[in-house]
DNA sequence: ATGCCCTTTACGAAAGGA
């Protein structure tokens, strides 16, 4: 089985490069964030044609999460128990069972600035997010993909020294997650195609992509009955090249059997 | 070369991203 996370930012304008790399990579399962569609606005069609059912949560303009699938997609639940908003409800975080395994898709809030309101709410988030995963971690195999926003680690990030005092690599943000991992959810981290450091966003601005001035910022974890099956993970930055490109580039998981 | 910000709504410009 192979399964995938991609923040595209914009299905729609990504449409041509996502239908591509489905074509070629063949995901059975994708987790999608930044699809900035409501759901009657995914290209539900398109993706069917490839042979994928399609379960969105959208709200329009901004945030927009969804699952691809080609091995069925069931219990399809979108957003979590206890999720806060801003203060409304925010298209953040959808899952669906398929192929024996609860895959989440999640768009972690940016938080900003550490002092910004938006901060605590991703905090909170988090928190929240944690809990509604604690709850069912007992339940089966689990996959929680997407773009997390934070760098787990300094080595995540291209200079730690020019993101002292922002977002991402803040110690609450960090401890955050590590409390995720703590109800039992390993990170399986991806291979570089390129480089030491496997970076999953660079910055449009500036030529970063080229220069592999990326961050760590998007996502696998997973329990030990998905973690165990893992034969390889990568970083496809063949994604991030060329015209048009999202400015995350997928992580594609292989998992045995 | 992989190449120097993008997408949304809305029709100009502002907001958001990380």
């Amino acid at each position: 089985m192979r399964f995938a996370t991609w923040n595209v930012n914009s299905v729609k304008a990504r449409l041509p490069r996502l239908l591509e790399w489905l074509d070629t990579t063949k995901p059975d399962v994708l987790c999608l964030q930044e699809t900035k569609v409501a759901e009657d606005g995914f290209p539900t069609a398109e993706v069917g044609e490839l042979g994928y059912d399609v379960a969105a949560y959208g709200q329009g303009r901004w945030n927009g999460v969804a699952l691809l699938s080609r091995v069925g997609l069931d219990e399809v639940r979108k957003g979590f128990a206890g999720e806060p908003g801003y203060p409304d409800p925010e298209a953040r975080a959808i899952s669906a069972v398929a192929g024996g395994i609860r895959f989440y898709s999640i768009y972690v809030p940016n938080g900003r600035t550490p002092d910004d309101p938006h901060y605590t709410y991703k905090l909170s988030w988090l928190s929240a997010l944690r809990a509604a995963l604690a709850a069912e971690i007992d339940a089966g195999p689990l996959v929680v993909a997407g773009d997390f926003n934070v760098a787990p680690t300094d080595d995540d990030v291209w200079d730690p020294k020019v993101f002292i005092g922002s977002t991402h690599v803040t110690p609450p943000e960090r401890e955050a997650l590590s409390e995720i991992r703590g109800i039992g959810l390993r990170d399986i981290v991806a291979r570089p195609m390129k480089g030491d450091h496997p970076f999953t966003y660079w910055d449009y601005r500036a030529g970063m992509f080229h220069k592999n001035l990326g961050m760590r910022i998007d996502l696998v974890y997973a329990t030990g009955s998905v973690a165990d099956r893992v034969t390889d993970a990568v970083v496809d930055r063949e994604a991030r090249k060329g015209k048009g490109p999202s400015d995350h580039a997928p992580i594609v998981v292989d998992l045995d059997g």
